[in-house]
DNA sequence: ATTAACCCTATCTGTACAGTAGGAATTAGG
DNA sequence: CCTAATTCCTACTGTACAGATAGGGTTAAT
Protein backbone atom coordinates (compact mmCIF):
# COMPACT_ATOMS: atom_id res chain seq x y z
CA UNK A 1 0.00 0.00 0.00
CA UNK A 2 1.41 3.48 -1.01
CA UNK A 3 0.63 6.40 -2.47
CA UNK A 4 2.35 8.01 -5.18
CA UNK A 5 5.44 10.24 -5.85
CA UNK A 6 2.48 12.31 -6.94
CA UNK A 7 1.54 13.67 -3.48
CA UNK A 8 5.36 14.22 -2.44
CA UNK A 9 5.70 16.12 -4.98
CA UNK A 10 2.44 18.03 -4.58
CA UNK A 11 3.46 19.04 -1.18
CA UNK A 12 6.95 20.12 -1.69
CA UNK A 13 5.33 22.58 -4.40
CA UNK A 14 3.21 24.37 -2.43
CA UNK A 15 5.50 23.93 0.19
CA UNK A 16 8.24 26.12 -1.95
CA UNK A 17 5.11 28.42 -2.34
CA UNK A 18 4.47 29.21 0.67
CA UNK A 19 8.10 29.95 1.91
CA UNK A 20 8.68 32.14 -1.04
CA UNK A 21 7.49 35.07 0.63
CA UNK A 22 7.53 37.68 -2.36
CA UNK A 23 5.02 39.26 -3.71
CA UNK A 24 6.26 38.17 -7.16
CA UNK A 25 4.55 34.65 -8.82
CA UNK A 26 7.03 32.28 -8.25
CA UNK A 27 8.01 30.17 -11.84
CA UNK A 28 7.50 26.31 -12.40
CA UNK A 29 11.46 26.17 -13.28
CA UNK A 30 12.50 27.46 -9.92
CA UNK A 31 10.01 24.99 -7.94
CA UNK A 32 11.97 22.04 -9.75
CA UNK A 33 15.01 23.11 -9.45
CA UNK A 34 14.91 23.80 -5.81
CA UNK A 35 12.80 20.58 -5.40
CA UNK A 36 14.21 17.86 -7.72
CA UNK A 37 11.62 17.82 -9.48
CA UNK A 38 11.30 17.04 -13.36
CA UNK A 39 9.60 20.39 -14.72
CA UNK A 40 7.51 18.65 -17.13
CA UNK A 41 5.92 16.21 -14.44
CA UNK A 42 5.78 19.40 -12.32
CA UNK A 43 3.78 20.96 -15.09
CA UNK A 44 1.26 17.99 -14.28
CA UNK A 45 1.24 18.45 -10.91
CA UNK A 46 0.64 22.61 -10.64
CA UNK A 47 -2.32 21.96 -13.11
CA UNK A 48 -4.04 19.62 -10.49
CA UNK A 49 -3.65 21.82 -7.84
CA UNK A 50 -4.40 24.84 -9.67
CA UNK A 51 -7.74 22.89 -10.72
CA UNK A 52 -8.63 22.02 -7.01
CA UNK A 53 -8.75 25.77 -6.50
CA UNK A 54 -5.45 25.78 -4.13
CA UNK A 55 -2.96 27.81 -6.65
CA UNK A 56 -3.55 30.71 -8.55
CA UNK A 57 -1.55 31.23 -11.79
CA UNK A 58 0.00 33.68 -14.35
CA UNK A 59 0.57 33.18 -17.69
CA UNK A 60 2.85 35.42 -19.87
CA UNK A 61 6.51 36.30 -19.55
CA UNK A 62 6.86 37.20 -15.72
CA UNK A 63 4.13 34.61 -14.75
CA UNK A 64 4.19 32.06 -12.07
CA UNK A 65 2.13 30.58 -9.27
CA UNK A 66 0.94 31.58 -5.79
CA UNK A 67 -1.18 29.93 -3.35
CA UNK A 68 -4.76 30.72 -3.49
CA UNK A 69 -5.55 30.92 0.40
CA UNK A 70 -3.28 31.54 3.07
CA UNK A 71 -1.16 28.48 3.96
CA UNK A 72 -2.78 27.76 6.95
CA UNK A 73 -6.45 26.99 5.39
CA UNK A 74 -3.91 24.73 3.22
CA UNK A 75 -4.59 20.94 5.02
CA UNK A 76 -2.42 18.16 3.67
CA UNK A 77 -5.25 16.17 2.81
CA UNK A 78 -6.75 18.79 0.27
CA UNK A 79 -2.97 18.69 -1.33
CA UNK A 80 -2.63 15.16 -1.73
CA UNK A 81 -6.36 14.71 -3.09
CA UNK A 82 -5.83 17.37 -5.17
CA UNK A 83 -2.63 15.50 -7.01
CA UNK A 84 -3.38 11.99 -6.74
CA UNK A 85 -7.17 11.85 -6.79
CA UNK A 86 -9.98 10.99 -4.27
CA UNK A 87 -8.32 8.50 -1.50
CA UNK A 88 -9.32 4.87 -2.40
CA UNK A 89 -8.41 2.01 -0.24
CA UNK A 90 -9.24 -0.57 -3.44
CA UNK A 91 -8.60 -0.39 -6.42
CA UNK A 92 -11.53 -0.31 -8.86
CA UNK A 93 -11.23 -3.60 -10.34
CA UNK A 94 -12.23 -4.34 -6.30
CA UNK A 95 -15.82 -5.00 -8.08
CA UNK A 96 -14.27 -7.16 -10.29
CA UNK A 97 -14.91 -10.51 -8.70
CA UNK A 98 -18.75 -9.82 -8.14
CA UNK A 99 -19.62 -13.46 -9.06
CA UNK A 100 -18.06 -16.60 -9.56
CA UNK A 101 -19.23 -20.04 -10.62
CA UNK A 102 -21.39 -20.32 -7.41
CA UNK A 103 -23.38 -17.14 -8.42
CA UNK A 104 -22.30 -15.68 -5.25
CA UNK A 105 -18.85 -14.78 -4.27
CA UNK A 106 -17.07 -12.73 -1.84
CA UNK A 107 -20.25 -12.85 0.68
CA UNK A 108 -18.88 -10.65 3.37
CA UNK A 109 -17.52 -7.76 1.27
CA UNK A 110 -19.58 -5.46 2.66
CA UNK A 111 -17.99 -6.16 5.74
CA UNK A 112 -14.36 -5.54 4.67
CA UNK A 113 -15.22 -2.28 2.50
CA UNK A 114 -16.75 -1.36 5.75
CA UNK A 115 -12.66 -1.60 7.43
CA UNK A 116 -11.58 -0.09 4.38
CA UNK A 117 -13.32 2.95 4.67
CA UNK A 118 -12.57 3.26 8.29
CA UNK A 119 -9.15 3.27 7.22
CA UNK A 120 -9.99 5.82 4.69
CA UNK A 121 -11.16 8.23 6.67
CA UNK A 122 -8.57 7.76 9.43
CA UNK A 123 -5.94 8.48 6.70
CA UNK A 124 -7.67 11.84 5.39
CA UNK A 125 -7.82 12.71 9.05
CA UNK A 126 -4.26 12.34 9.77
CA UNK A 127 -3.19 14.44 6.54
CA UNK A 128 -6.16 17.24 7.67
CA UNK A 129 -4.36 17.19 10.98
CA UNK A 130 -1.47 19.01 9.13
CA UNK A 131 -1.41 22.50 7.38
CA UNK A 132 1.03 24.10 4.69
CA UNK A 133 1.37 26.78 7.28
CA UNK A 134 2.40 23.84 10.20
CA UNK A 135 4.89 22.44 7.75
CA UNK A 136 6.29 25.93 7.23
CA UNK A 137 6.75 26.17 11.09
CA UNK A 138 8.63 23.41 10.97
CA UNK A 139 10.98 23.82 8.36
CA UNK A 140 11.72 27.00 10.17
CA UNK A 141 12.43 25.10 13.35
CA UNK A 142 14.55 23.23 11.92
CA UNK A 143 16.79 26.31 10.31
CA UNK A 144 16.81 27.65 13.59
CA UNK A 145 18.76 24.81 14.88
CA UNK A 146 20.91 23.99 12.54
CA UNK A 147 22.72 27.54 13.46
CA UNK B 1 -3.43 5.41 -3.19
CA UNK B 2 -4.66 1.64 -2.24
CA UNK B 3 -4.08 -1.55 -0.26
CA UNK B 4 -3.51 -4.01 -3.13
CA UNK B 5 -6.10 -7.01 -3.41
CA UNK B 6 -3.82 -9.15 -1.37
CA UNK B 7 -5.54 -7.41 1.40
CA UNK B 8 -8.78 -8.48 1.16
CA UNK B 9 -8.06 -11.81 -0.19
CA UNK B 10 -6.63 -12.50 3.07
CA UNK B 11 -8.69 -11.16 5.28
CA UNK B 12 -11.95 -12.90 3.70
CA UNK B 13 -9.63 -16.10 3.87
CA UNK B 14 -8.84 -15.96 7.80
CA UNK B 15 -12.57 -15.01 7.94
CA UNK B 16 -13.66 -18.37 5.95
CA UNK B 17 -11.26 -20.29 8.22
CA UNK B 18 -12.79 -18.51 11.45
CA UNK B 19 -16.29 -19.06 10.52
CA UNK B 20 -15.36 -23.28 10.09
CA UNK B 21 -15.93 -23.56 13.59
CA UNK B 22 -15.38 -27.73 13.14
CA UNK B 23 -12.60 -29.69 14.17
CA UNK B 24 -11.28 -30.63 10.84
CA UNK B 25 -9.14 -28.68 8.75
CA UNK B 26 -10.96 -26.38 5.73
CA UNK B 27 -9.51 -26.97 2.20
CA UNK B 28 -8.11 -24.16 -0.16
CA UNK B 29 -10.27 -25.71 -2.60
CA UNK B 30 -13.27 -24.70 -0.46
CA UNK B 31 -12.55 -21.20 0.66
CA UNK B 32 -11.63 -20.36 -2.97
CA UNK B 33 -15.09 -21.17 -4.33
CA UNK B 34 -17.09 -19.83 -1.14
CA UNK B 35 -14.86 -16.59 -1.55
CA UNK B 36 -14.78 -15.95 -5.15
CA UNK B 37 -10.89 -15.93 -5.21
CA UNK B 38 -8.82 -17.67 -7.66
CA UNK B 39 -7.31 -21.08 -6.22
CA UNK B 40 -3.95 -20.76 -7.09
CA UNK B 41 -3.49 -17.25 -6.01
CA UNK B 42 -5.30 -18.19 -2.72
CA UNK B 43 -2.27 -20.21 -2.41
CA UNK B 44 -0.19 -17.69 -2.36
CA UNK B 45 -1.89 -15.58 -0.31
CA UNK B 46 -2.17 -18.44 2.40
CA UNK B 47 1.20 -19.66 2.26
CA UNK B 48 2.39 -16.09 3.06
CA UNK B 49 -0.35 -15.82 5.82
CA UNK B 50 1.25 -19.46 7.06
CA UNK B 51 4.84 -18.08 7.09
CA UNK B 52 3.84 -14.74 9.53
CA UNK B 53 2.44 -17.66 12.33
CA UNK B 54 -1.55 -16.43 11.79
CA UNK B 55 -2.93 -19.87 9.86
CA UNK B 56 -1.02 -23.44 10.24
CA UNK B 57 -1.65 -25.86 7.78
CA UNK B 58 -1.40 -29.90 7.35
CA UNK B 59 -0.90 -31.44 3.82
CA UNK B 60 -1.63 -34.92 2.27
CA UNK B 61 -4.77 -36.19 1.54
CA UNK B 62 -7.01 -34.83 4.34
CA UNK B 63 -4.87 -31.85 4.74
CA UNK B 64 -6.62 -27.55 5.05
CA UNK B 65 -5.83 -24.91 6.68
CA UNK B 66 -6.74 -23.53 10.41
CA UNK B 67 -6.21 -20.53 12.37
CA UNK B 68 -3.15 -20.41 14.46
CA UNK B 69 -4.36 -18.50 17.36
CA UNK B 70 -8.23 -17.74 18.59
CA UNK B 71 -9.84 -15.12 16.53
CA UNK B 72 -9.43 -12.43 18.73
CA UNK B 73 -5.45 -12.19 19.08
CA UNK B 74 -5.77 -11.61 15.10
CA UNK B 75 -5.90 -8.45 14.64
CA UNK B 76 -6.61 -7.31 11.05
CA UNK B 77 -3.17 -5.41 10.87
CA UNK B 78 -1.33 -8.48 11.03
CA UNK B 79 -3.11 -10.17 8.41
CA UNK B 80 -3.11 -7.29 5.91
CA UNK B 81 1.20 -6.80 6.96
CA UNK B 82 1.43 -10.49 6.32
CA UNK B 83 -0.13 -10.83 2.86
CA UNK B 84 1.41 -7.37 1.47
CA UNK B 85 4.61 -6.45 3.44
CA UNK B 86 5.13 -3.96 5.90
CA UNK B 87 2.77 -1.40 5.11
CA UNK B 88 4.69 1.62 2.94
CA UNK B 89 3.21 4.65 2.10
CA UNK B 90 6.45 5.78 -0.56
CA UNK B 91 7.43 3.26 -3.00
CA UNK B 92 10.71 1.60 -3.09
CA UNK B 93 11.67 4.01 -5.84
CA UNK B 94 10.91 7.33 -3.51
CA UNK B 95 14.80 7.18 -3.18
CA UNK B 96 15.48 7.54 -6.71
CA UNK B 97 15.50 11.33 -6.70
CA UNK B 98 18.11 11.90 -4.32
CA UNK B 99 20.23 13.72 -6.64
CA UNK B 100 19.58 16.06 -9.08
CA UNK B 101 21.62 18.63 -11.69
CA UNK B 102 22.37 21.25 -8.06
CA UNK B 103 23.30 18.75 -5.94
CA UNK B 104 20.76 18.74 -3.53
CA UNK B 105 17.16 17.90 -4.45
CA UNK B 106 14.34 17.78 -1.89
CA UNK B 107 15.66 19.86 0.92
CA UNK B 108 12.14 19.16 2.89
CA UNK B 109 11.82 15.62 2.45
CA UNK B 110 12.54 14.48 5.68
CA UNK B 111 9.74 17.07 6.59
CA UNK B 112 7.49 14.75 5.00
CA UNK B 113 8.76 11.29 5.24
CA UNK B 114 7.65 12.44 8.81
CA UNK B 115 4.07 12.51 7.39
CA UNK B 116 3.68 9.56 5.84
CA UNK B 117 5.50 8.18 9.05
CA UNK B 118 2.33 9.60 10.54
CA UNK B 119 -0.30 8.22 7.93
CA UNK B 120 1.05 4.67 8.25
CA UNK B 121 0.98 4.65 12.14
CA UNK B 122 -2.60 5.84 12.21
CA UNK B 123 -3.19 3.10 8.81
CA UNK B 124 -1.47 0.81 11.25
CA UNK B 125 -3.51 1.49 14.55
CA UNK B 126 -7.24 1.41 12.75
CA UNK B 127 -6.73 -2.26 11.45
CA UNK B 128 -5.59 -3.37 14.56
CA UNK B 129 -8.47 -1.87 16.78
CA UNK B 130 -10.25 -4.41 14.62
CA UNK B 131 -9.55 -8.55 15.44
CA UNK B 132 -10.98 -11.40 13.32
CA UNK B 133 -13.09 -11.90 16.41
CA UNK B 134 -14.74 -8.74 16.11
CA UNK B 135 -15.52 -9.59 12.02
CA UNK B 136 -17.38 -12.63 13.35
CA UNK B 137 -19.46 -11.24 15.21
CA UNK B 138 -20.53 -8.95 12.79
CA UNK B 139 -21.10 -11.69 10.41
CA UNK B 140 -23.43 -13.35 12.92
CA UNK B 141 -25.25 -9.75 13.58
CA UNK B 142 -25.83 -9.33 9.86
CA UNK B 143 -27.12 -12.53 9.72
CA UNK B 144 -29.48 -12.38 12.50
CA UNK B 145 -31.18 -9.20 11.43
CA UNK B 146 -31.75 -10.85 7.83
CA UNK B 147 -34.09 -13.48 9.69
C1' DA C 1 -0.09 -47.42 -5.08
C1' DT C 2 -3.28 -44.05 -5.65
C1' DT C 3 -5.19 -39.95 -4.71
C1' DA C 4 -6.05 -35.52 -2.80
C1' DA C 5 -4.39 -32.12 -0.73
C1' DC C 6 -0.54 -28.61 0.29
C1' DC C 7 3.87 -26.46 -1.43
C1' DC C 8 7.04 -24.00 -4.45
C1' DT C 9 9.07 -21.64 -8.58
C1' DA C 10 8.49 -19.61 -12.80
C1' DT C 11 6.07 -17.08 -16.11
C1' DC C 12 2.53 -14.29 -18.50
C1' DT C 13 -0.21 -10.04 -18.98
C1' DG C 14 -2.63 -5.79 -18.26
C1' DT C 15 -2.48 -1.48 -16.22
C1' DA C 16 -1.18 2.52 -13.72
C1' DC C 17 2.41 5.56 -12.82
C1' DA C 18 6.57 8.45 -13.63
C1' DG C 19 8.39 10.85 -16.99
C1' DT C 20 8.84 12.91 -21.91
C1' DA C 21 7.55 15.53 -26.23
C1' DG C 22 5.74 19.03 -28.78
C1' DG C 23 3.41 22.68 -29.37
C1' DA C 24 -0.63 26.26 -28.56
C1' DA C 25 -1.96 30.32 -25.88
C1' DT C 26 -0.70 34.28 -23.24
C1' DT C 27 1.84 38.29 -21.66
C1' DA C 28 5.70 41.72 -21.15
C1' DG C 29 9.08 44.47 -23.24
C1' DG C 30 11.57 46.58 -26.95
C1' DC D 1 4.57 44.09 -34.21
C1' DC D 2 8.07 40.80 -32.97
C1' DT D 3 10.42 38.11 -29.72
C1' DA D 4 11.05 35.70 -25.56
C1' DA D 5 9.44 33.50 -21.55
C1' DT D 6 6.14 31.53 -19.37
C1' DT D 7 1.78 28.73 -18.48
C1' DC D 8 -1.31 25.34 -20.51
C1' DC D 9 -2.83 21.20 -22.84
C1' DT D 10 -2.81 16.62 -25.30
C1' DA D 11 -0.58 12.72 -26.44
C1' DC D 12 2.86 9.29 -26.06
C1' DT D 13 6.46 5.97 -23.95
C1' DG D 14 8.81 2.82 -20.88
C1' DT D 15 8.73 0.18 -16.95
C1' DA D 16 7.59 -1.89 -12.62
C1' DC D 17 4.30 -4.35 -10.30
C1' DA D 18 0.02 -6.71 -9.10
C1' DG D 19 -3.08 -10.27 -10.34
C1' DA D 20 -3.39 -14.37 -12.21
C1' DT D 21 -1.91 -18.83 -14.24
C1' DA D 22 0.96 -23.13 -15.06
C1' DG D 23 3.24 -27.08 -13.85
C1' DG D 24 5.11 -29.97 -11.09
C1' DG D 25 7.13 -31.57 -6.35
C1' DT D 26 6.00 -33.27 -1.60
C1' DT D 27 3.21 -35.28 1.94
C1' DA D 28 -0.09 -38.36 4.03
C1' DA D 29 -4.47 -41.15 4.41
C1' DT D 30 -6.72 -45.10 2.59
Amino acid sequence: MYLSARGEYGIMAVLDLALAKGSSPVQAKGIADRQGIPLKFLEHILRALRHAGLIESSRGIHGGYRLAKPADQIRLGDVVQAVEGPIAITPPRSSLRAHNGNGHGAPHSSLIQDVWEEVKVSVVNTLNRTTLADLCRRVQDLEEQRT
